[in-house]
DNA sequence: AGTACCACCTGACGGC
DNA sequence: TGCCGTCAGGTGGTAC
């Protein structure tokens, strides 16, 4: 599930449970979610530190410790946190254990493995590192238009280019366009000026929407297309059956009546 | 700059 | 039951 609004819940869950706990020791039970730090690195940077508060830039949870580094999560399609009093069996797939002092433990959790853990010296540093766009929830209407200005891709490829703007994926970029009856395939450059402002609104509305729903698409407001992802269901606001086609080698859901080219 | 294609990894599901 | 293809919300590299 991890685009921005699912890590927006994932750094809530993280801010209500795991801060300001001594960090007893990590237990790396698979390095190949590690990126550019070994698991006796990572142990040794963490182990007798605290984590103190979290910043998420678009899908990556970044938190802070008490020391030197940034810990960086980033979920891949399947990754989770799940924290839990130590004793009896840890989540399945657990790729990472953070063991607090208190007898805690926080699992990251990463069924197939797409997720990274990494560290960094800061949220600024990171997102230049990465080349991260501005957060697609924080962005303002003017830096909006900006990153959108000459852009001669597809609306879908665009908004789901991280570097461009960071945290819709293939998910809530449907809802995105679904809601603003758009066509994915639509040229950026045709857009006018009111329609990318209005695209902006939109970007920012759903996001709201979703994190007020604890991301949870089945909870999403009727006229969602979220929860009537799939072909042939019914379009929650005309009727349609829902099509699916491809785009950015992604399967992508329209309502054909409404998301004309 | 943009797109197509491939790869990474694992699990669930439907058809035969 | 077993095998096979397809799909799943992530990113990254290469070639054109």
């Amino acid at each position: 599930m991890p685009e921005l609004p699912d890590v927006a819940v994932l750094k809530r869950y993280l801010d209500a449970t795991a801060l300001h706990n001594e960090i007893a020791d990590v237990d790396v039970r698979d390095d190949y979610v590690l990126k550019g730090v070994s698991a006796r690195k990572l142990a040794d940077a963490l182990k007798g530190r605290r984590f103190e508060s979290t910043l998420r830039h678009g899908k990556n949870l970044l938190v802070e410790t008490d020391g030197e580094n940034w810990l960086r999560l980033h979920f891949g399609m399947t990754g989770n946190l799940n924290y839990h009093k130590k004793g009896g069996s840890d989540p399945e797939h657990t790729r990472v254990l953070f063991a607090f002092a208190d007898g805690y433990h926080l699992a990251y959790v990463c069924p197939r493995k797409l997720g990274r853990i990494s560290l960094t010296s800061g949220p600024e540093e990171f997102a230049r590192e990465q080349n991260l766009g501005p957060d697609a929830g924080r962005v303002g209407q003017d830096e909006f238009t900006r990153m959108m200005d000459g852009r001669r891709g597809m609306l879908k490829t665009t908004l789901m280019n991280q570097s461009v703007i960071a945290g819709l994926g293939n998910v809530y970029t449907d809802e995105v366009l679904f809601q603003a009856r758009l066509h994915p395939e639509t040229k950026v450059k045709s857009l006018s000026r009111e329609q990318l402002r209005g695209l902006h609104r939109i970007i920012q509305r759903v996001i709201r929407v979703a994190l007020n729903h604890d991301a949870d698409a089945r909870d999403f407001p009727r006229t969602y297309l979220a929860p009537h992802r799939g072909a042939g269901e019914d379009c929650p606001r005309c009727g349609a059956d829902i099509r699916r086609i491809e785009v950015n080698q992604r399967g992508t859901y329209i309502c054909p009546r409404c998301q004309q080219r």
